[in-house]
DNA sequence: CCAGTTGGATACGGCTTCGTAGCTTATCGA
DNA sequence: TCGATAAGCTACGAAGCCGTATCCAACTGG
């Protein structure tokens, strides 16, 4: 007889079901883009009906705030070399590795379409987490101007922002992630001396 | 009789046809996205056929880069002030004026699916205009360095792009171009320290 | 072990875009 | 003035996604 090709039916139920449609959909979101985002294409992805989809979600766009939810959140940089060059570097590499997963993927592409997606980019501050505040080498700052490693008044809305926006810069014109000795050069030319350890 | 509806036929024609055309795809593209971007689309909002843009064209991202190569090219900024601080925030302003023009609007839409459309940023670099150099800050740093008004062992890979990245980063983080005063606060705050100035 | 739940498959009409074709007609240039 | 060129219009079958309905089968919990 040979039934032939391994059916193996092993139907998803549940959460485990809705696991794999997340990353599903970060995963549709990542290749064709936001605005190609699809009902359609996420069911193909996930092995699974439209049906299924429709039966949770009434949108692409719902179904991808969920799913960046979902996702596992991004590590939180701490200060623990005792010594302030060291530690941006590590927070700059906390970011440079959170880059290239599938949430972050998802969340850039989300603010960098905010005009034309404005409600979904609402969402994902509202449902998700609000990111204004920064979170990486302001962790780190916000430490030593506390402990005395930092003037205080170097803390600005600028300078806070300088690591993020280099590494983002720098990924654009690359179309890739920085290197170590790019973020160390970022640390070293750009962030040190704005904190006020002139360069040189 | 009344023929009605003021008819104005005023066929275009050749040049005329195709700027109207131009400017129909960087405005489509502006509103829908790279992703949504089709012949048809541009076609309704130039008011035409798109029979018209396939005798010319062979795909939207074809017709895309064309528009884009006749697009006005970006002011160069100068060093006239002999004030380092007011020539770079005069570059920044250059910057964040070109910002919200359709062409610019194009350009980083094009560079920030890169990825996406591997095929169609190549075809900006080869065929529009090579921006790897930098040409906003950059310019005014080097004539700067050239003159004796700054170290030019400053200059960096590193120090030239931290203007332009901060502006994209506020960009991002606030939605809207920075104004005049968050300019000077990133020239203060971030590019004239890297640049051997200390803050404060 | 059985019944209720839910995943999975298929199909549908409606809509949009695709790329091409056939045709009419405005406009240009000789 | 008149012929050539090219813009504009309509239509086409193919394809894809939409949102929904229907049916079947696999899994669950009692």
């Amino acid at each position: 007889m040979e039934k032939a090709v391994a059916r193996a039916p092993e139907r998803r139920r549940g959460e485990a079901l809705v696991r794999a449609i997340h990353e599903a959909a970060l995963a549709e979101l990542a290749e064709v883009g936001l605005g190609q985002l699809s009902m359609e294409g996420i069911a193909r992805r996930a092995s699974t009906a439209k049906t299924v989809l429709y039966r949770r979600w009434a949108s692409p766009h719902e179904l991808l705030v969920d799913a960046v939810a979902q996702a596992h959140p991004v590590e939180v940089p701490t200060a623990t070399a005792d010594d302030l060059r060291t530690d941006l570097i590590a927070a700059l590499t906390v970011l440079t590795d959170w880059m290239p997963t599938p949430a972050a993927t998802a969340v850039l592409a989300i603010i960098s379409e905010r005009h034309r997606y404005p409600a979904l980019a609402e969402a994902l501050y509202t449902e998700v987490f609000d990111p204004r505040g920064g979170t990486f080498t302001s962790t780190v700052l916000r430490h030593y101007a506390a402990n005395g490693g930092l003037d205080p008044r170097r803390l600005t809305p600028i300078t806070t922002q300088i690591g993020e926006a280099m590494v983002f810069k720098l990924s654009m014109d690359l179309g890739r992630v920085p290197t170590r000795d790019e973020l160390a050069a970022i640390v070293d030319e750009a962030l040190l001396p704005a904190l006020g350890f002139p360069p040189g």
